[in-house]
RNA sequence: GGCCCGUUCGUCUAUCGGUUAGGACACCUGGUUUUCAACCAGGUAAGAGGGGUUCGACUCCCCUACGGGCUGCCA
């Protein structure tokens, strides 16, 4: 996987657009869009952090693209200037490379682009699908408050000015606004939500350009995606009405709609949509929590889309069967259960190599301290077992405290309750004779299971001193998978020291 | 208020007019075991409600209820 740049200051280019004003229309000289390379995007707003919800539609944007050998693209949403924060864009970024998702290309910046915005709004007034707006806000709202006094049911700004005479146009700043057709019905075809249809009566004429000469959203969306080559516009369901006012613009610059693909929302365990109150809803919580990347993707893939039976798959397998067709049209709850349950089967499926890396980044984020050279190479034995039964790293840390901590071993409450006087002698008996064995399990359990017999107990009796030992607590990984990780030496001294 | 979207086990979902409505998580029971897990076997559990259409509806249509979204010179 390519690196992706970190730095936001150095990623935040405006896209390079060579081709001029003129020449939309040969970008994509004669091939239907079927036909052309899958382009996806994602294009968050730099408010906070990297939402969870965003990371699953960055996701789902993500496999659509690379599974296709299309190209999956990164613009961030700045043109808000009070909310945008080069923080919340370095932030961004972290989730997306946490979670493994990498762009193509430059990182675009929105706000960059605004003059090309500006540009085509001009362009619009030019060809008659837009006009100059002199009404003031003050003169909107009261239009509002009259329809909405006359009982009108809803309150769609007509403006005076949209067939006003050039002669009649104040020396005022003016806005541009969109010509929308006024009767008839806009289309939206989506892959996900299926033929969806607008009254274009309900839809009033959006401002493209603000009286400031700054571009709305609404426009840039649209010239950013069609610069940028976009073919599929896989979002929140939160778009799906603006989808129509955006394929007005489109259509008034005679360019090809991309298809629309709206995704609903994701929802908090309680049906409700998913907020702080419901725990964690950054991206980056998740990597603190210490879910695996891997089964985060997979939990998240599966979490409203679906393949027949698929559960547990490989970040490869999902690239080859994602689909549209396979999403689902109802918001989906968060389970935390089920994401455990899966991350645990990517834990186990892990390479070992690359588990002992993730857990080194997991450490790191959570601001723990580093496994020493030492530790890291008896925890490459361990992880062979230790990844069978743990889900998320934390889990994996606390089963591994056997070989992370050292002499003097301090046993907690149970396991100095294991090691009574009785137990203590059992101990001592059988230090001796581990001082000639050979350091295998088959050698091993003869041993023991020998000393246990000969005080009369069955081996579970002598396993709780001998984890107590090991580990200074009761509940410990197999005695012998510990005794073979820590080794000989480790194992005799630390049982020595506690039969004394 | 208006418009748009949604509604299958507790949860994620399969089903694309005819199934004993399947799988996974969770839960319960049993097994295995060297503790906790993990693992194995089994079990409980669903088409929001009401009308149609049809020989036959979870599936198609309408209404209601509930949830969500949009309705800005925010994104």
């Amino acid at each position: 996987m390519r690196p992706p740049c970190l730095s936001p200051r150095d990623c935040l280019r405006p896209l390079q657009t060579s081709r001029p004003m003129v020449s939309e229309r040969l970008i994509f000289p004669m091939s239907p869009k079927s036909d052309r390379p899958v382009v996806t995007r994602f294009a968050p707003s730099p408010t906070g952090y990297l939402h969870i919800g965003g990371g699953r539609t960055a996701l789902f944007n993500w496999l659509y693209a690379r599974g296709r050998g299309g190209k999956f693209l990164l613009r961030i949403e700045d043109t808000d200037r009070e909310r945008s924060t080069p923080e919340a864009t370095a932030a961004i970024l972290r989730g997306l490379t946490w979670l493994g998702l990498d762009w193509d290309g430059e990182v675009v910046s929105q706000f960059a682009r605004k003059d090309r915005h500006a540009e085509v709004a001009h362009q619009m007034l030019a060809r008659g699908t837009a006009y100059k707006c002199f009404s003031t806000q003050e003169e909107i709202a009261t239009f509002r408050a009259a329809r909405e006094a006359e009982g009108a049911s809803y309150a769609v700004f007509l403006s005076p000015w949209r067939d006003a005479d050039p002669a009649s146009f104040p020396d005022a700043p003016y806005a541009i606004r969109m010509k929308a057709p006024r009767t008839g019905e806009t289309v939206i075809d989506d892959s996900v939500q299926g033929r969806v249809v607008i009254q274009n009566a309900t839809l009033d004429d959006m401002i493209v350009l603000r009286s400031d000469g700054v571009p709305t959203y609404m426009l840039a969306v649209v010239v950013d995606d069609h610069d940028m080559g976009v073919t599929h516009v896989i979002r929140g369901d939160d778009h799906l009405n603006n989808a129509a006012r955006q394929q007005m613009v489109y259509d008034a610059m005679g360019w090809e709609i991309p298809t629309w693909a709206h995704i609903p929302l994701i929802h908090g365990p309680d049906g409700k949509k998913l907020s702080k109150r419901h725990g964690a809803t950054g991206v980056e919580e998740y990597q603190a929590m210490g879910y695996p990347a891997a089964g985060m993707r997979n939990y998240l893939t599966r979490l409203g889309w679906a393949k027949g039976d698929a559960e547990i798959f490989t970040t490869e397998q999902a690239l080859q069967m994602f689909d549209l067709e396979g999403i689902g049209r109802a918001p989906a709850r968060l389970d935390f259960k089920k994401l455990e349950n899966t991350c645990g089967h990517h834990m186990a499926m892990a390479d070992d190599a690359a588990l002992l890396h993730e857990l080194g980044e997991f450490l790191v984020s959570v601001g723990k301290p580093c496994l020493t050279d030492d530790q890291a190479l008896l925890m490459k034995t361990a992880l062979t077992f230790l990844k069978k039964s743990a889900k998320i790293f934390p889990d994996l840390v606390d089963k591994a405290s056997f070989l992370l901590i050292s002499r003097p071993i301090v046993p907690d409450e149970q396991a100095a309750a294991a090691l009574d006087t009785v137990s203590r002698g059992i101990l001592k008996s059988l230090t001796p004779q581990l001082h000639n064995a050979i350091w295998t399990k088959d050698a091993l359990e003869p041993i023991l299971t020998r000393v246990a017999a000969e005080s009369g107990l069955g081996f579970g009796k002598l396993a709780a001193p001998l984890r107590a030992a090991l580990a200074g607590r009761t509940v410990t990984p197999s005695v012998y998978d510990m005794m073979l990780v820590i080794g000989q030496d480790e194992s005799i001294a630390r049982l020595t020291d506690a039969a004394d």
